[in-house]
DNA sequence: CTCTCCTTCTGGTCTGACCAAAGTGGACTG
DNA sequence: CAGTCCACTTTGGTCAGACCAGAAGGAGAG
């Protein structure tokens, strides 16, 4: 059970993000959401406050106007992907190719500025990634757990907040599409045991290079996850 | 003169961030800031709940807990930096090396999806940066149009999202140490060079690793900054 | 000392009202 | 008839006081 407020907000925010209302245009004065949601005022203007927070309105005196989706917050992600009942393809890739990236930075400044205790603990962290047999969702997990971690060793927080945010938006809405997901799991215990070798020598240009390669193999994954998941809708319409 | 519930917010917000609650503790109850701020309870809900949408609080019956700062929004990047007169030194290199990585993603999506034009329309954007005779507030203005262009031909809306809200967080907060920063237009010049060939031979790795010089070369320039910025207050205070 | 119960307090919601500023329309003027 | 100006309406921002369900925390019983 989630407030009435929320309620609310979620319900503009829907509204905004299919683009019933245009930028520039007028949001419903917070009076009519009033009686159109049965809600008191002060739980509309919350709503609105979410609303204008997360950069999909301008709301000031005289009313509440749609801004332009470019400035909008990086939660609306989250809300993105929820919109239909499988997330878009073209945004989920490009998610991919930024958390990804991120995961880059972080591991090359964890070889910067970290100790060799925390090196090791991440290099530890691969081994069931090179694991050929253990089940699919372990294989998930320890990928998650490569990625917090290493995020977490590079200390800086930028990146620490820009990928949490990502990836607790990403999370859950990709559950839908992500049990089509079949990863390649020998090129994955390759691309591991390469990471390894980069962090023990740390070697930089090695290292960035074995992450674009996982990036790719991510999207690859990815994308045949889709293509399987519209061959079997097709299937169950038929 | 902005609203009495943004006053409310900005204050909690500050308490928060320079721990005046510790991690788990409870904020004030709303009635408790109602008198502390002379203020309407539905003021301080609605600062209460932009709080909790920064990810500083968790707001639940029973009270509000102050959250640990990993889980934080994007947001508070902005608040961190104008905690104190002068910016923190490892946060703005942080954000320097978050914020140039990122334009280096952008522009391999570019080469990847975009156009032969808006390839060229990046390259005419460097012809500024070659020229070393300009004013260093051209210098830097080029820089940031430079950016702003390459994320906006990504095409990828994460980037864009990600890269807006760090840099309008990121801009105002460094008036006060941008102005000690000289750039070595030389150096720029010569980067400036070798990314309009990357572009024009459609190079990945030269774009990368010319990227990956302007970030350090960037993050020399600030830390000369801090340096100059050092120095030149204790001059003042002696 | 532990566990239960009860009072107190918290956030969430609601009603209804006032203010200043922005938006709107009509009357008045050229 | 076109343009300007003014009054009216609507909007967001704030305020006051009240009720409810559930959490916190202390008092009392075992």
């Amino acid at each position: 059970m989630s407030m009435k407020s929320d309620q609310i907000a979620d319900a503009l925010i829907h509204d905004v993000l299919t683009a019933r209302y245009r930028v520039g245009e007028r949001l419903p004065s917070e009076r009519d959401l009033v009686t159109r949601f049965d809600a008191n005022r002060g739980a509309v203007r919350e709503a609105m406050a979410k609303v204008a927070q997360l950069g999909l309105a301008d709301v000031l005196p005289g009313g509440a106007r749609v801004r332009e989706r470019e400035s909008a917050s990086l939660d609306v992600i989250g809300y993105l992907l929820a919109q239909q009942e499988l997330p878009d393809p073209l945004l989920v890739d490009q998610i991919l190719v930024v958390i990804n990236n991120l995961v880059s930075v972080a591991a090359t400044q964890v070889l910067e500025n970290a100790t060799d205790a925390s090196v090791e603990a991440i290099r530890g962290l691969l081994e069931p990634l090179i694991q050929e047999d253990s089940s699919n969702d372990a294989h998930s997990e320890a990928r998650f757990a490569l990625m917090k971690n290493i995020m977490l060793a590079s200390n800086n927080l930028p990146l620490q907040l820009i990928a949490r945010t990502l990836l607790e938006q990403f999370a859950p809405n990709i559950s839908a599409i992500s049990c089509y997901a079949l990863p390649d799991r020998a090129r994955y215990a390759v691309y591991a045991r390469q990471l390894d070798i980069a962090l023990t020598t740390r070697d930089l240009q090695a290292l960035r290079g074995t992450f674009d390669a996982f990036t790719e193999l991510n999207r690859e994954t990815m994308a045949r996850a889709f293509l399987l998941a519209e061959s079997g809708q097709e299937a169950i319409a038929q």
